[in-house]
DNA sequence: TTAAACTTTCAATAATTACTGAAAGTTTAA
DNA sequence: TTAAACTTTCAGTAATTATTGAAAGTTTAA
């Protein structure tokens, strides 16, 4: 496989794959597209590899920004503004981790709250949904503290989670 | 709140909520359904409830089935099927977490292995190529092998995975 | 058998989501 | 200033994904 077939596949596997960390094809391209540049890209250079116009590209660019995933980058001599992501993985996914857990998780976590403290009138069917919705609660709010309290060991913290979890 | 209301606010946000773990609307939904119900369901009551129609229940139903997430039941004395969720959260929880990673992590890893391993011809732009790739592909082998084991050691495993990690 | 009760399939359609491109907006250099 | 170089916005459109409903398929009881 060559250069160019290896970055075609790379970056069409990582756009299919945004759905899985919850952004949208473009926005995983362009991602995946600046992960493997040796050098900040502008916007007419993101636009003509990935072949998607300047609108799309733009509103993309901001999201990834938003996410704090993608910064901008000022090139000596040049007027128009370049962009790069973070080169670091484990960086990456802490930031994808925290991101998904405060826009997501965390929501979720309040309207099971709301749910499974409903008034109980007695009846099975009130029973067996306080009762799910609690447990699916505690699941999540657990899930969510173990998200956090990873990401937060900062350097390496994938690689010690694994350590602690499996010596 | 009501018990109609709960219900409602339930299934609407969990069914909202399918994108997060990879299903669709209607899957999402007729699992939070069942997960609340005191009863095994019908078709019938299932399509009643939702208000969708009768093939789209089918055809998620199936999918929830191939999931390993539902299952049918018999009822003494009913020729028609009923249908049951898993209502053990942790297990729930388990099976989603397999299933995922057999779905979609697996496949990328694949990719990645594949890309990273093309051979260098000392350009800058090949060597950034593989160092950045092979970085995501131990860090996505890592996660998935910690998924995995996590995930096997069944009863109770997130609970006892945070205490490993934070005592 | 057969016909009623039930489930599945799938082409057509609806709903949702993503993308384009041109106009409006902003910045900078002269 | 102003006009060229650049970025953003957003209404319209395209692409994708989900849903319907009716016909075909299957099972069961008599």
């Amino acid at each position: 496989m060559e250069y160019q077939e290896a970055k075609d596949k790379f970056i069409s596997t990582w756009g299919s794959l945004g759905s899985l960390w919850g952004i949208n094809k473009a926005m995983a391209q362009i991602q995946a597209l600046l992960f493997i540049s040796t050098k900040p890209l502008s916007m007419e250079e993101i636009m003509a590899d990935l072949k998607i116009s300047r609108g799309n590209t733009s509103m993309n660019l901001r999201q990834l920004m938003d996410w704090g995933i993608v910064t901008k980058t000022l090139v000596a001599g040049e007027r128009k503004e370049f962009f790069t992501t973070e080169k670091d993985v484990q960086e990456l996914a802490r930031i994808i981790a925290v991101e998904r857990s405060r826009r997501e998780i965390k929501p979720v976590v309040k309207v099971l709250s709301d749910v499974s403290s409903i008034k109980d009138d007695g009846t099975a069917k009130t029973k067996e949904l306080i009762k799910q919705t609690k447990a699916l609660h505690e699941l999540t709010e657990t899930m969510d503290v173990m998200i956090n309290k990873l990401v937060n060991q900062k350097q390496n913290w994938i690689t010690k989670s694994l350590l602690k979890l499996f010596k």
